[in-house]
DNA sequence: TTTTATTTGGAACAATCATTCCAATACAAA
DNA sequence: TTTGTATTGGAATGATTGTTCCAAATAAAA
């Protein structure tokens, strides 16, 4: 009986995540997601419930695809080290590619976010578990593997990359050397030698 | 003859800073400025010209306070690898103090207004070099002073920690487990062995 | 075709935003 | 003490904020 919505959903959750992943949170304002969703103010309020429930649902969505893509990147790979070279590499590829520098959107938003909303802290304390705990059992799956040496401690090389990972991503924002952050990246790769 | 101020240049500018500092530029409302700095709406616009030129002076501020107190630390050690590691074990330190979660205004301010603020990035962009400098020239004289291996690279090495340094000061938003960040800092500075 | 539930367009809302303005104030020089 | 100038308190400004509301439009079921 109902009218039908005239637009798709998931396509519109994913350009307002852009949005969010470049303005960031507050400097996003509804009349900017009416604009360039192209949607109507009722139909966002109507679907996703308000400002702030339409950008947890984004970055639920940021999430859930990178988290994928990484995982597929790190299963898809044979070599620990190869698989790790191959996401720092495509992080600063990215950084390079993105004129408009929206660096991570996790990042941004951890330090966006914190201190004050509550909802954003705890799904950024689950989304940081979640990738430690990749980094660190990725890593184990080399030292198991024989190519990282056993004497290395998984959890503290694991979440050493990771942090320096996060560093990336901040330092992408503000200038984008490829050259320079590939040395960088190598620098702190050796520690798995 | 004319009327003197009723408050301290520096001491509210201080404050101002902290209160960028906690919550950013956009979730900082005048109105806020104006209740927690206790001066007059019009005495702000008067002695620093509004609300951006504020931020800018008091990211300045920052700035210079900050890159001090990390200039001085490094000088003060005689050892390099002991000066890095008080340098990481502060930072870690401070982000298990800090309930309030403000991280590092430098890093705050580069994910919430890059893209976007043309004068800010530069800022960013100068601080950036300042700091990679700084760094870089402190792992050479460890260097040069036999402490650490003439078969490492500076820039490289220089590069990483101060990469690390900034993903430290975005995981001490999200959750701050000192001892998780030792361990993590350890591997960190092995680079150095 | 009629009915009915939902979406849609756009006006309207109150709250808050950064900024400006001005009369009242207060201080240092005359 | 008087004078002149910068500061101060607080109201007022207009723009923008997020959100609500409702009549008009629409499409599937009856």
């Amino acid at each position: 009986m109902p009218r039908t919505k005239q637009f798709d959903e998931k396509e519109v959750l994913q350009k307002a995540m852009e949005l969010f992943w470049e303005k960031g949170f507050h400097a996003t304002s509804i009349q900017d997601l009416v604009s360039c969703l192209s949607i109507n103010r009722a139909s966002l309020y109507d679907t996703y419930g308000g400002k702030e429930e339409l950008f947890n649902q984004a970055f639920q969505h940021y999430r859930t695809t990178n988290g994928a893509i990484v995982r597929t990147l790190f299963e898809k790979e044979n070599s620990v080290k190869k698989g790790l070279k191959v996401l720092f590499d495509k992080a600063i590829q990215q950084s390079v590619q993105d004129e408009c520098k929206k660096g991570c959107f996790v990042v941004n938003t951890a330090t966006e976010l914190i201190p004050g909303d509550e909802t954003i802290h705890k799904a950024l304390m689950d989304n940081t578990e979640n990738s430690q705990k990749l980094f660190i059992d990725y890593i184990q799956k080399g030292i198991d593997a024989g190519e990282i040496p056993s004497s290395k401690n998984a959890a503290s090389v694991g979440l050493m990359l990771f942090t320096l990972y996060n560093g990336l991503q901040v330092l992408a924002k503000i200038e984008t050397d490829p050259d320079k952050y590939r040395s960088m990246v190598e620098e702190g790769l050796s520690i798995l030698d």
